[in-house]
DNA sequence: CATGAATGAGTTTTCATTCAT
DNA sequence: TATGAATGAAAACTCATTCAT
């Protein structure tokens, strides 16, 4: 259904004006994130991004003042609907390492199915590289605080070895996560049961028990 | 010292012609990495780099057929000295465990101290992602083969737990350094300790004895 | 008070549909005059004008066909205005040059306080320069028929030396006039005393009486 | 001849390249200085001027940084010679009163002969009117300085009326001729016998020996 | 009458690449 | 080989105008 014709009923008893604006943007935000992801944020053109929505050029300009700023919008809307998916996903489980594990099947799994925001991710960094920090950053470090919680109960629990603090292994745990989702995009892997192993491995390590004994 | 300035008295009796070009290139490639890396591809023009060089515009077209062409000789060769840096260190030790260790801390330092080459890496996607594979996983790969044989010696020795595989294990190394390689570059992070931490989780898991039972 | 806000409540019983209309129009003229002078016709968006006026852009189009239009009506409406400010003067004195010194006077008070007039004749002419003459040079053309017969009174009264055409004599001070207005227009200068040194330059000249004897 | 076509042969000789720059550079502002003239500034494209040199529109770009550029390259070069002209003119002669008519025949001759002058001082107010002050202003009274001597000389000589300030003369005569060049050039006018009349009225006045009289 | 969301034509400027010298 | 003047394709963004409500 192209944008243009949405919404053309009556239906404007519940939806009011600025809902629908809401709506259309999404939709904008949407069709561009696909298409910058494919073209490049430079070979992608506002013209196409409008003819692909079924509306003209200018229109795009009602809602975002530039094409820097519709970029900006489809990273920040692809962090925000990561948040959100991660968080659901941990809060299927109550015990900690279950909703670690969810969150991270959850994180891995909302890239492979949105590929484009990986994509995003690197387009950003490309073109505003004068920016201090990656909306990704910004976004995992505002998920780090969150968790921290989690964690530390962990550690008081005892159920973590004796040496690790929380912030080195939300460093681990987190630069392991992203370094597998990006190896996942470019190589075209899937996230399912690599996600047990990575947890396994996290978990209790590579060493047997032999080994464990030797290396101590 | 200026690049046009460079060789041009009387050495010509041990240089033959072909290394001078050789070593032409190597100097452009060196500056247009910086250049590339610094601004981004776009922003970059051919202009500046022949000017940072001391040689005019045109004469970087006869070494380089395109900006593009230049652009992967630079990625090339970062890839190259990544290699070539960590294969060094590798072979410095000769205890397995000794080796990998010694690998992974010069990958990490190795962007650290060329941080050029993480932006190149993300450049290449941005601009060229038609292409099938980021140059960087065309060398992950290759190097996968020789550390294969690393891998099975010390599972067919028995350090090594059972039910993982060799290619479990380059994945699973190869995405962690691949992340926390990245998560240093964008938030300015050193690998110094880091590295002794990456190992230690690697090989022993973040789990307590304790927990390692409960868990199993 | 808003253009929207005027005329709103039950004086419909004087003013008809029309004359409502005729002085909302009026009421554009005057605030599109006053942008279209300080941002220039091409800078001046109709946008400005009706947010300014406090209605709708789409309500200028009722009024006026075209961003064209409403310009012209601006500057034709200005011509008017001068016309009839010169005019007015004039009527106040009988004897002729008390008639021609007022209406000069009035002339070059009536662009220093509406320095929007000067601007909008500029704009024309570099806008509408297809046009074959410059409104004002119409408006100009229009009152020479008025003041020809004052100065072939004063020609035919022996007030004016031998040689003199009313012609000659129309050129010359409509020439200086205009040139006087742009001047002070540009340069910020007043038209007060001014006024009384070019009527003595204009009537007199600038020989002294020896110089005349010499010169003739 | 197309800008294209000159100076291919073999005369490097005697031009050095920075002469058959500026040599180009002039060749760029007269066309251009006709076709803004012609078209409007707005509706001058940097194209049409460029093909009408036979140039690609980038050539025209490495002479000037904008289209804003070449314009006002345009209208100092018209002034430039404007008043190199009107000096030329004036050193023709040795009495003031004939160096003075000399100087404003050549004005008057000058606009008449070069009619994209006077529109490109319309064209300059008009799209850069938040410009302090139009440039034809700017060289009016750097001239200013060289002809208060003249008529400082007159003065004092005894040849101007008592009571007449040399800066009251040289306004009149600046906005008359100022008037007179403008209607002119709007009316088609040119500037022949025309010239004998204004000096005649600015020396006599249009006053009769008895009006003079009774006037007094 | 009034609104304001939608339209889409139109132009400057940049910069990779070429090629005559 | 080296130069650098010349080329020309390409795209974001604006804003006058329209028209459904």
């Amino acid at each position: 259904m192209k944008l243009s014709e949405a919404k053309t009923s009556a239906d404007s008893s519940a939806a009011s004006v600025s809902d629908r604006k809401a709506e259309r943007r999404l939709a904008m935000i949407a069709t561009a994130a696909r298409l910058f992801a494919r073209d490049g944020y430079a070979d992608c053109e506002m013209e196409s991004v409008a003819s692909e929505l079924g509306v003209a050029k200018g229109t795009l300009y009602l809602y975002f003042r530039s094409k820097e700023e519709l970029f900006c919008a489809c990273v920040d809307q692809g962090m925000r609907e990561l948040q959100e998916t991660v968080q659901q996903a941990a809060q299927g489980s109550i015990a900690p390492f279950d909703r670690i594990s969810a969150a991270i099947r959850a994180y891995l799994l909302f890239f492979e199915q949105h590929p484009e925001q990986a994509e995003l991710l690197i387009q950003e960094r490309a073109f505003f590289h004068d920016r201090p920090k990656p909306t990704y950053f910004t976004y995992r470090e505002a998920s780090r605080e969150r968790w921290r919680v989690v964690w530390a109960e962990l550690l008081s629990g005892g159920s973590i070895r004796d040496g690790l603090t929380v912030d080195q292994i939300l460093d681990f745990i987190g630069n392991l996560v992203y370094g597998t989702m990006f190896t996942n995009h470019f190589l075209g892997r899937s996230a399912g049961e690599q996600h047990a192993l990575i947890m396994d491995i996290f978990y209790r390590g590579i060493w047997s028990d032999a080994q464990r004994h030797t290396g101590e």
